[in-house]
DNA sequence: ATATGTGCAAAGATTTTGCGACCCT
DNA sequence: AGGGTCGCAAAATCTTTGCACATAT
């Protein structure tokens, strides 16, 4: 699937008019290898092993503009830092209120939820991010 | 709105054998007036006036409690800092994937909408939190 | 060739922590 | 009275910026 997405990833450079730098490949495929909405920070580690002297801040500077492109997108922690996700296809999260964990969850309900086509101030729509906020077994667990 | 609001903080505080203290209550009292998703440092400085020395760190400890209490909830702008919300009442957001401003949106679509009653690992579902993610006007049309 | 992207170093912004004093219940 | 809370100061964490050099198209 990773080999499918980097495919993927060359394509979208090239048709959004985005350089496709070695370096921009490689934050891409360690965010393929990883589903599991890593911070930059953790990106940046894995990386380590492969390209040993590639900076934070430049991680930081391809992961913006790879969202700005949308071929990756961020997932908001809720409390803390940016997390990441390259997996673009539809899906839902829980979300803890309390320790901030977040999993993946999929439910087809939401499936094939479309965007009105009026929405205020000229708002354009471009996907759903349903996240079910709650308590995680641990945290539910600590307040009985 | 804010009167009733206040009324029912402390009514929740007592319920939840959280101490009531007059500086948790001018945190709820500031996040009640300003429904704009305010971050902490602007729910401090809206605080100065009334309260000049009451120090940032105290705020985020007040926030966070009020958080696990769910008195007030997180509404994560995506892109950095903490954003905060005292409408408990359903409603959604629509989020900005490039420059992470946020608006509230209701649609009576999502109005009624109640968790499934069984979810992965023992998680509890609350409440949804429903976005709808993509371009502010502004945004967009920087993009052509 | 040239505009765009990267590396390096430094700073800026945001959030957390420790500990003694204070105050709600 | 007693344990949760607050104030103060300091630090840890997370993110951005400026500028010179390198590189993709």
């Amino acid at each position: 699937m990773v080999e499918e997405w980097l495919a993927r990833f060359d394509e979208d450079c090239r048709k959004r008019k985005i350089r496709l730098t070695a370096q921009r490949r490689a934050v891409f495929k360690a965010l393929a290898e990883d589903l599991g909405h890593p911070r930059v920070e953790e990106v940046h580690q894995r990386l380590k092993k492969d390209w040993p002297s590639l900076p934070l801040p430049t991680v930081y500077r391809i992961v913006e503009d790879l969202i700005a492109s949308g071929l990756i997108r961020r997932v908001a922690s809720e409390d803390g830092p940016l997390r990441l996700d390259a997996n673009m296809e539809a899906h839902q999260h829980l979300v803890c209120r309390i320790c901030g964990r977040m999993e993946d969850w999929r439910d087809e309900r939401w499936a094939n939820v479309r965007a009105p086509s009026h929405l205020p101030n000229g708002f354009l729509a471009e996907e759903y991010d349903i996240r079910i906020s709650g308590l995680c077994r641990a945290c539910a667990a600590k307040k009985n």
